[in-house]
DNA sequence: GTCTATACGAGGATAGAC
DNA sequence: GTCTATCCTCGTATAGAC
């Protein structure tokens, strides 16, 4: 099934042989595993199952656990940093540096939920050692310092910007931390379906920003 | 070194044996490991070597590795259960029971800062399948009734309720997450210290008070 | 590149002495 | 109640055929 997906993905319908699709394919489900169990937790035989690939080959591409685990997290980490990295916020006043900012992050792990659980079990079970440049961390450097703009200009409360960007983090990621265990409201809403995510995003921004004003 | 302090504990200088004392030690132990690593990749031997005492005894006193882990989440989740019952939040105006509720919360995690961690592995890695009264599901709810009763009586903001709930919690708990991967702040300064954990509660409150409000 | 079969080690759990 | 020694399952990783 998921070979079928691989070879018609790339336009090929004879050769199953495809080292980037099969790459693509690992990634994917392990981003999945590492996702729920974290780095330790995680089996090998889950992700090579859910692939449809045999197990062995998660050892020829990534060499080994470890290696695919630190693939993902590049990978998952790279469109977040880039992302902001672009905003440019220093061109903005401070209340719309915020407000790009949200919109941004909320966008980003919107299309990717299982970003904020991969971060999460790295920085508990791991305490960062497999991801280096620590995105949770630079991220809220920029935080901070757009906070402290705010602050400094008189738009902000006398609010701490440290402690504030993290409680600011909490506000908008926290949502997809609790989605494996509520995942099934009374009325069958499913917290990750597109208008969940766009009210979680609408209702996040509103809470933060009239938090934040004077 | 453990077994010391466990006999003194007791005002026993003598007998090594002490049920309770053993149980304990383990159940703390145990606590830190799952709170780290979460069921699956939390390991009794890891548990028994903080201990001090042999690996066997967990299966003695808790059957198995479920069953310790049971006991611990038992253990951390009823302090805040009850705190939160306690409270009888509906004698309260909505502003009032948001704050008294705010700080009871704040005050039981930063007193078991463990409590989050633990909370999200469950969540994430089983699903909530061990844990049924599944706490962060009833305080939620706890919360969504004083955020509808605030909005009908015109002292909030037209925020969506539920949506609301998780953001709050998350303003108050992403902390303790981070917690792992931040540590050393620039000055030296440790995020479970005491300053910072009454820090915390009041950034966090006067964020989410203000949030709120109309 | 991909598969099957297997070696090997880690960690959960038990037996039995004290 | 507590310890040491041991069993055995499970999961990582490799070997080798196709």
């Amino acid at each position: 099934m998921a070979r079928q997906a691989k070879a018609e993905k790339v336009g090929k319908t004879k050769s199953v042989r495809d080292a980037e699709a099969t790459q693509a394919v690992i990634l994917a489900a392990a981003e999945e595993e590492f996702a729920q169990h974290g780095f330790i937790a995680a089996r090998t035989e889950a992700i090579a199952a859910k692939t449809g690939v045999a197990k062995s080959m998660i050892y020829y591409y990534f060499k080994d656990k470890e290696g695919l685990y630190k693939s993902v997290l590049e990978r998952s980490h790279s469109d977040l940093w880039q992302t902001i990295q672009q905003l440019d916020l220093d061109h903005f006043s401070p209340e719309v540096a915020l407000e790009k900012f949200l919109i941004a992050l909320l966008d980003c792990v919107s299309r990717n939920p299982k970003l904020p659980t991969i971060m999460f079990h790295e920085a508990v079970q791991n305490q960062g050692k497999y991801y280096k440049h620590s995105s949770s961390l630079s991220i809220d450097t920029t935080l901070v310092k757009i906070l402290e703009r705010g602050i400094a200009e008189g738009v902000f409360r006398q609010l701490d910007p440290f402690q504030s960007a993290i409680n600011i983090m909490g506000t908008c990621l926290f949502y997809f931390i609790g989605t494996g265990n509520i995942q099934q409201l009374p009325q069958g809403k499913r917290l990750l379906s597109k208008v969940m995510l766009e009210q979680h995003a609408q209702e996040a921004i509103a809470l933060i920003l009239t938090g934040v004003r004077k």
